[in-house]
DNA sequence: TCTTGTTGCGCAATCGATGGTGCAGAGGCT
DNA sequence: AGCCTCTGCACCATCGATTGCGCAACAAGA
């Protein structure tokens, strides 16, 4: 990066100057600390008045080489491919501003190595806390901000080294499959064999909770899970979308439901169907963990769970402000379930 | 937020005991400056020896004060609700890591004052760099950031006091609308009339050029413009949700072809038209300026813009990386057109 | 008048890295 | 032996804000 010449930068030793008092005099009044340092309420005013001409701003930096505290928060997350991820950075940004921390994230594409470098870099920066949403191994990376002093927290994914605010992804993914079940039961289906899970990670917690409340959904349907039609060939659209396709090119048959373990899955899936079975689209049962506004709007039968985003960022922020070194407890959000749109009314021209 | 206790962070004077030599020759090998100042190969190597044994990071926060270069770049963009931004902050983070930079992105909901807090806010971190990506005035950023000496640079949207990379929209929207006309006048539809321009700001860059782009397509397809048919209602869903019903409802007839300037805007019309007219769906010929997956599979006559956010934020590191303070030129990107995926093989079941 | 307390503020060290400057020792030349 | 040139490194001030400590001025009580 080329050098600019960087300007001057108004500091407390310039107000001093103008105000014919002492930089530490300065910096009480600019950080607060004024009344229990005893400097009176009229110098104190007459500070302000002069830093606001000069157009003070304090030098982070500084301020963050001496006291420690930067005022930072890092967080890291997949990708911001998709509308609950980047609801996520949205709430993290706007809570963090709230309080006047500089939000800072980075997405890392679940890839572990680079979760870690990425970490390893904010810790260089003197971050105050650490969010790993959604990483493939936030207890490692508790480990390495923990020997900083940095504690961290865990958000959509679960560790057991610090405090997880996921969502409830048992009781979201068996009520989303009892919707689908209820409506394949409505239509006359017989959905048993034909019922798939597809994408995620069997590694991770949320994959498997969800498929726990699929299955469950299932058996208490009085049916019989199939291991086979569950597909957890990872979240990337390419890959569900060549899971989907073998699975039904080896069956030579539509499936009744779908589950869809994330809106980029859900999103190869309609990648395959749109190419080479469009009609199927309007004919299979869809259900989403997580939503998607296009896909809620154009597709006619599809059931989505909205994680409650809002909810899960507040709360964490809730325990990052009261416990400052929290017990490493999981939080469960329940989320939303969003049965299709097609009950409203229609009014068509002619 | 709470403080915790932050342990030790080991310093170059701790390698430097360890090592039994000062602290300048350990910080001049850690920062690649010892050739200069002519410390031996042996020493060096010794150090960095011991340096990774004891797990040395440099801290950002002194260098930057010192150096007054702080290995920041900021971005501001309006909202992580769609692919196009997702995608420029998902290539900035990139490429400004290859670079061993610090990236920093914040949305600012296309909300001027929160664009101006926001830059101050970076500013006060010292950042070296800030990109404007989208910024509704990125002009007065530019002034208070070359006030502070910091360059900036802008995307998607231009200015005048800093170069810009955008799209080049006028192409873009030209030949989508191109398209569109030459398949509604293939399906024997007479258009003329009854083809709306629907979202956008009009005191924006990018939605006055696409609707000079969309005006002379049709002047050049022998028809005249329309003016009510534009509906520049601001970008939100909700907004073109509610001028695209008010259209509707006030003609008494579906259009032809509507032009949707942005993927969040065809939110607002899809959710119309799948809650009051979903058999439009398939008979309005649709044209997005700004690309999504499940529109795109979906939509059975969608024809997308997809805008070139790889070339785009590759061309604004080469000018950040080779010209230190770059003319305020502007420099378009063609953007990718894409018709509908209705052409690949069907594979039906039976 | 002299101690004791309180108010109001300045001094100076400090955080960790950077970079200008100075200086000892080795080696070469006359 | 005396002088010069390099080599290799250490010393120290500095960036801007924070903070422990100290001290003058004044009031109040004895």
């Amino acid at each position: 990066m080329p050098k600019v010449a960087s300007k001057k930068q108004v500091t407390i030793y310039d107000i001093a100057d103008r105000a014919g008092t002492s930089a530490s005099t300065v910096g009480a009044v600019m950080n607060g600390s004024w009344r229990t340092r005893r400097i009176s309420e009229k110098r104190a005013d007459s500070i302000r008045q002069i830093a606001s001409e000069m157009g003070y701003a304090p030098n982070m930096q500084a301020r963050a080489l001496r006291s420690v505290q930067s005022r930072m928060v890092g967080m890291i997350i997949p990708m911001y491919d998709n509308r609950y991820f980047g609801a996520i950075a949205e709430r993290f940004e706007a809570e963090a501003r709230a309080r006047g921390l500089l939000p800072m994230t980075s997405c890392t594409h679940r890839d572990p190595d680079l979760e870690l470098a990425t970490v390893r870099q904010m810790l260089s920066y003197n971050v105050d806390r650490i969010v790993c949403a959604g990483a493939s191994d936030p207890d490692s990376i508790a480990r390495i901000c923990q020997e900083q002093g940095v504690p961290t927290i865990n958000l959509d994914l679960p560790g057991t080294a610090a405090p997880s605010i996921i969502s409830d992804n048992y009781t979201g993914a068996y009520k989303l499959t009892e919707a689908l079940i209820n409506r394949a039961t409505a239509d006359g289906h017989n959905w048993q064999d034909d019922f798939l899970f597809v994408g995620g990670r069997p590694t991770d917690n949320n994959t498997s909770e969800r498929i726990r409340g699929y299955r469950d959904a299932i058996i208490d349907a009085g049916a019989v899970p199939v291991e086979s039609n569950i597909l957890a060939c990872g979240y990337a659209a390419a890959k569900s979308k060549a899971a989907f396709s073998a699975k039904l090119l080896s069956t030579g048959r539509n499936p009744i439901a779908v589950f869809v373990n994330s809106t980029i899955s859900l999103e190869g899936v309609f990648e395959w169907l749109a190419q080479h079975n469009r009609a199927a689209l309007d004919t299979i049962l869809f259900g989403s963990f997580d939503w998607d506004p296009f896909a809620q709007y154009m597709a006619q039968n599809l059931f989505s769970v909205r994680q409650d985003v809002t909810a899960m960022v507040a709360k964490m922020f809730q325990i990052i402000d009261t416990e400052p070194d929290s017990a490493a407890d999981v939080i469960q959000i329940e989320p939303i379930v969003i049965s299709d749109t097609s009950s409203e009314r229609p009014q068509t021209f002619p």
